[in-house]
DNA sequence: CCGCTGTATCGACATCTGTCGATCCAGCAT
DNA sequence: ATGCTGGATCGACAGATGTCGATACAGCGG
């Protein structure tokens, strides 16, 4: 290829090339409705709480108390994890169990070793 | 150590036994201020397009165009992302550019990666 | 020096978010 | 059925957040 086919590159403009695509709009708009999940420390206790649990699975009656936050509040928290598909709960007779999504996390992270390079 | 001096465990209370300790409260903030910055689109894609360049740097103007929004609303991001720690900003005669944080992602990365057990 | 261009800051605004008390619903026991 | 307990939903409210236009500031070129 010969030098007369490249772009014009001039020097008073500042532009680098792209080593690789960029994430597009709508792969961002899904990313950002997990992470803004992640993004308050309430729920990443939550998290932490339910998978330090044995099973990954914890009732709620446990996850109240050690946050000092009230239970409307918590149970809105875990609203908002489940619908991020971070969680699923389930009803065990009178106790509401809530458990990891399998890989849910995983893939997050997998995500952010990417585009850490 | 006998039975009897282990705490009292009515069965009729749900709790299971921690298999680990849970994050603490002064961690789960420092993250959650971390998450909450990857927690909007246009801040996910200015990172995957400061990522995307060559050498993980980029000029504020070529960020400006792509994601068709304001300029001062980028500049608002861009504070956003700097302040949690993932890009540094150098200026460079005219223009600004913006570096990604070795190690920044990555490390939220094994967070993440550590939770999912 | 004066103007031009790139970027940051300011002020304003609508919307979203975290929190709580009050209330409602579901399941169990008496 | 009645009551009790665990959990979700409702309504309200203060504060944070995303967005923009207008403006200020910093280099560079004339």
């Amino acid at each position: 290829m010969s030098v007369r086919t490249l772009p014009l590159t001039d020097v008073t403009v500042c532009s680098a090339p792209l080593v690789r695509d960029p994430m597009g709009p709508d792969r961002a708009t899904d990313l950002a409705r997990a992470f803004k999940a992640l993004g308050d420390p309430a729920r990443l206790r939550l998290l932490s709480l339910i998978g330090a649990h044995h099973g990954g699975s914890a009732c709620v009656c446990d996850l109240t108390e050690p946050l000092g936050l009230s239970q409307p509040t918590v149970s809105h928290h875990l609203r908002v994890l489940r619908e991020a598909g971070l969680v699923t709960s389930e009803r065990r007779g009178t106790w509401v169990h809530y458990t990891l999504v399998p890989g849910a996390l995983g893939a997050l992270a997998v995500v952010l070793a990417d585009e850490a390079g």
